[in-house]
DNA sequence: TTGAAAGCGCTAACAC
DNA sequence: GTGTTAGCGCTTTCAA
């Protein structure tokens, strides 16, 4: 019964009776059309079954309605619901979303560009914390393409950021430390390299001066963000004389790692120290002891990414902005009262 | 300098001083074009930083080069590293990567096979377990687009299906805990409805048959698969005289239940019970104790998937087949010798 | 409110 | 080996 070819737009002006330009502007702009006609068109819509050819309208209308999301790593827990976010709202506006799973590769990141230069993505979101590698040269400066960045803000470009306050929920966690007595905080997870480090110490420092505390150089680590590193960097804390109470961890992973060497050192937690993580990643609430954190606002954080990018290809927004949400803390079992010396 | 309209094959077959045709020949088939020529081709290219418009390319060959990734929880720990693997292999090959997250919601599936039925893709990665709705009625039965189904199986279809094996590793499993000493094995994870849950069952039950042990039947309680059903599955069980000495849960989060049920109650584990997961997700080694569970080979699973459904496309492979991947037995500390009466 | 027609940029027959 | 040419299916002036 059904033709074995899909219904092109010319099937459907044939069968009501109408130019295909008609159809076209029953389809895309109803009240351009008289309700008559408009009629007579969606019922031979309905009886051939048409579909607009996407590649068709694309190639026309220099439009693909595509978005492409630049990840390093796809399946790291911290992006996934970023990623539900960014794909419900894209969705819910008619957009579809293309991955590209970089892992930091320059090479693949200047190919993924090709969706771009070949008009298969019309913007993109960077959750890479860099511009793509060869974007500059790919793309002559006044032609680049709408972005925004997400979770990571983008050093030295004006490019617009969604993510959460990293200094105030930072500022958030350093005193609920303080709030529970202690004195002696270190920072584990100071790195040159990445703004969101930066922020997250920053942070911290305005916290502790606030408080009227100290910050010793001795207690604040260097560390990568990986669980590894929080492991190493407790261990060069056992070098030093003095000890901090507590450990507020640039991220869940490195708590994990400190969490990770105190248990094998033989204390008790968070008895003996209280640990603090930062962005309450999925395992969180399974460690013993149970991580006490800041939650980031992943789905919302997705939603208004892709929001703000979608605005800025509408030509609604003006391009430059910084939306930042606000962090939560979670209170479980890592963070406890300072015990009397 | 460069111009504000992108490249055309117009003006690199100008630059080069020859037609389009042979343009388009020494880009997708340089072995019909003169090496002399080509390198003029190739030389303009450079010059004009031409890009093939891939919009124009997918319209006059009805290709897209993307595959539509359906996936019911893009965020699920369960999926990560396979959306990683199918992304990977994708690109590798030159296709990109589309997703849609359907929430299992109906209409969301039916939707996204706008992507299909628009030409903006050109098959279907299924991590659904199901075929998305209105598939049938969408397409009629002869023009169905190519597609595999991941990870969960669909019934009643003749999908090739790419995932691990669930009988194989449910029986590898079973046999570690049988190996342990241990007789009295309850299945945690019983449910109708999943496929998945049906060939684990079997596995359990075919293992337990080898060792000559029985599986009593109040010993096989149904859960849905998520935390919550295994808390709520092991609750059931002590309203019996019995207890087992070991529980395989159909899955690392029903497992997780089990555990947070057991340690409620005040038990020490795996002193009083034994646990067996199934899936290895990422939080696995950090509950308490850590979970002894099957490890999916989730990447691989994701580049097979991928490269069948390529095959499939280009016409290179028998659609109908099945890729069954070995899951790992992984050992840590939630299953112990079953202590003597 | 509608129709005719141009043309988006490319690939693939077909001719030379 | 290379060029000419006909569309792929659609949107969008421009006229009527």
């Amino acid at each position: 019964m059904s033709a074995v070819k899909p219904a092109t737009i010319e099937d459907v002006a044939q069968l009501a009776g109408v130019s295909i330009a008609t159809v076209s502007r029953a389809l895309n702009e109803p009240g351009k059309v008289a309700d008559s006609t408009r009629r007579k068109v969606i019922e031979a819509v309905a009886q051939t079954g048409y579909t607009t050819n996407a590649m068709a309208r694309n190639l026309r209308t220099r439009r693909s309605n595509m978005i492409l999301i630049l990840a390093p790593d796809v399946g790291d827990p911290n992006f996934s619901n970023i990623l539900v976010g960014l794909e419900t709202e894209a969705s819910k506006r008619g957009y579809g979303v293309l991955i590209g799973n970089t892992r930091h590769d320059p090479t693949r990141e200047t190919d993924y560009l090709r969706f771009i230069s070949s008009n298969q993505a019309d913007g993109i979101v960077l959750l890479t914390g860099h511009l793509p590698f060869g974007l500059a040269q790919a793309h002559p400066a006044a032609r680049l393409p709408p972005m925004v960045a997400v979770n990571e803000p983008i050093a030295n470009a004006a490019i617009p950021f969604v993510g959460v306050d990293n200094v105030e929920a930072a500022r958030v966690a350093t005193d609920h430390l303080v709030s529970q007595g202690h004195r002696d905080i270190a920072f584990i997870g100071q790195s040159s390299g990445r703004v969101v480090a930066k922020l997250r110490e920053t942070g911290f420092r305005t916290a502790m001066q606030a408080a009227g505390l100290p910050v010793e150089p001795r207690f604040v680590l260097e560390a990568d963000g990986t669980t590894e590193s929080g492991r190493a960097a407790t261990e060069r804390m056992f070098v030093r004389d003095r000890l901090p109470s507590a450990f507020f961890c640039v991220n869940d992973a490195t708590a994990l790692g400190v969490i990770i060497a105190l248990t094998a050192r033989g204390y008790t937690l968070p008895r003996d120290f209280s640990i603090m993580g930062f962005d309450d990643i999925s395992f969180a609430s399974f460690v013993t002891p149970s991580l006490t954190t800041m939650k980031q606002p992943r789905l919302k954080i997705g939603e208004a990414s892709m929001d703000l990018l979608l605005a800025m290809l509408e030509g609604e927004a003006p391009s430059g902005r910084e939306i930042l949400l606000r962090a939560e803390l979670i209170l479980r079992n890592s963070v406890a009262m300072r015990r009397p010396a």
